[in-house]
DNA sequence: TCCTTCTATTGATCCAAATCAAAAACAGAC
DNA sequence: GTCTGTTTTTGATTTGGATCAATAGAAGGA
């Protein structure tokens, strides 16, 4: 554990500072040059000039389960893009019911905001460490630097394709239809970032998935057994999956009869 | 109706080219100077050398409700910003579900892709007309145009809030809250156009509402019975509400008991 | 080791919204 | 005006997933 946190008023902790060491990298100066993100990295490929000026702002968080990046409300100070571990965000209603809007992984890039407030909060689902910058240093920057002003804006429509996916899920799929997109996304999530399609990780748990897709984490477990009952997966433990039969799973998941 | 137009095989209009006349303002040179979005317009108030570049990309096309303007997985030729009537995209599923993920209007923006194509339809709800730009020569503006390269990142963060809170209704919300957030919506979107907030119109028919919220249409037509016996809004017309307690509708909307 | 706590699974029951079905309202066309 | 097709509303019934409830695993601590 690095960074001093405080504990909020419910106990969870909240990252208040971070201070770079180890795996996480150091800041400024030369920390991009020892990312390890290679290809992944938003910043990858950028001009040296660019770069340059990215790698002044640039510092560094690392997380342990459940600490708070930010809360729904928040100034936007930073964007955010893990270097490892996972980070779910999501928003709450009074109530209590809550939608999980996104998972991030090794080289997303998150913390976006159309108007200096973030609209929902941050939470790390594993122990990890992010990569992050000042949004309003990072803005200074795009007039100059129109290669991360591009990619800046590639990420955001990708983000926006995501969204159109996961709201036709959400709409319109049924409970089989939703598991099955999931898992097929998380194991294609996987290769894009050198892991293995097959087994695949599950690093947030059943009620993380439940809050994610719309369901109840019972009607989550329930689906999982049944695919498992179908032989068209394996459940070694809790959080690993192995696809046995990923073109059936593709075809449920369209709807395909 | 202007433009030529083709028949696809289901009947359906689709454009193929639109020459602008009348209402539309003409095409290129001085086309900008005469569109009269005022600061609604995503190109409001850029320096005159960048107008000057997007004004010799600038097009027009005019549409008659249910022209199709591009189809999911075509090569995404054009931007978009309606400068009048009403625009809806969506996704289908191979049995024919539907799920609307947007409706555009005077001044929004759409049409943005990550990877060169569509991913959803666009259809016209209502007869109007939109201007449009090539993609890939907007692209080619952003490194000498600052301002508009900014405001078009902007715009998409926009769109990515709207996603993450229509992630939350369509995730966890009831009937009742889906409808009462969806009014609330409009009527402020219209207030934002310079419409009035109150008798809102609704462009789109019952199916349309009910593909955006994730219902079916019989549901969405006795919700909104339900909130007029309740005294919460009238129906002159199935097209027209008259939002009598908005109040009441924001605490529907937002879950509170 | 056992105990405690948390998470996941399985079972029984319920209900909000879907589906199936019909009537009513509306918009054009003539 | 009437006729025709479409959209919207209302009614009856069904159902997928939620809720309520209990059990079974895992993980951590003493």
């Amino acid at each position: 554990m690095t960074g001093r946190v405080a504990l909020g008023i419910d106990g969870t902790r909240t990252i208040q500072e971070g201070r770079a060491r180890d795996g996480c990298g150091r800041e400024g100066n030369d920390a991009c040059l020892q990312c390890n993100l290679g290809d992944l990295a938003f910043c990858h490929g950028l001009p040296e000039g660019e770069l340059r000026g990215l790698m002044s702002i640039q510092g560094c968080v690392r997380t342990t389960p459940q600490d708070t990046l930010f809360n729904e409300g928040d100034r936007a100070t930073y964007l955010y893009s893990p270097l490892s571990g996972a980070v779910k965000i999501y928003k709450l209603m009074a109530d209590g019911r809550r939608q999980i809007t996104g998972f991030f992984f090794r080289g997303d890039l998150f913390g976006f905001s159309p108007n200096g407030l973030h609209g929902y909060t941050a939470e790390a689902v594993t122990a990890g460490s992010l990569c992050r910058f000042p949004a309003a240093k990072m803005e200074l920057l795009y007039p100059d630097s129109p290669v991360l002003a591009r990619e800046v804006l590639r990420r955001s429509m990708i983000k926006l394709a995501h969204f159109h996916e996961h709201t036709l899920l959400l709409g319109r799929k049924s409970a089989p239809e939703k598991l099955a997109s999931f898992l097929l996304t998380l194991s294609q999530r996987a290769v894009e970032r050198g892991d293995s399609a097959s087994p695949v990780l599950i690093p947030m748990g059943r009620s993380d998935v439940a809050d994610y897709l719309g369901l109840t984490i019972e009607t989550v477990s329930r689906t999982l057994t049944k695919f498992k009952a179908s032989g068209l997966l394996e459940l070694p433990n809790p959080s690993t999956v192995a696809l046995r039969d990923p073109a059936a799973l593709r075809r449920i998941a369209d709807g395909g009869i």
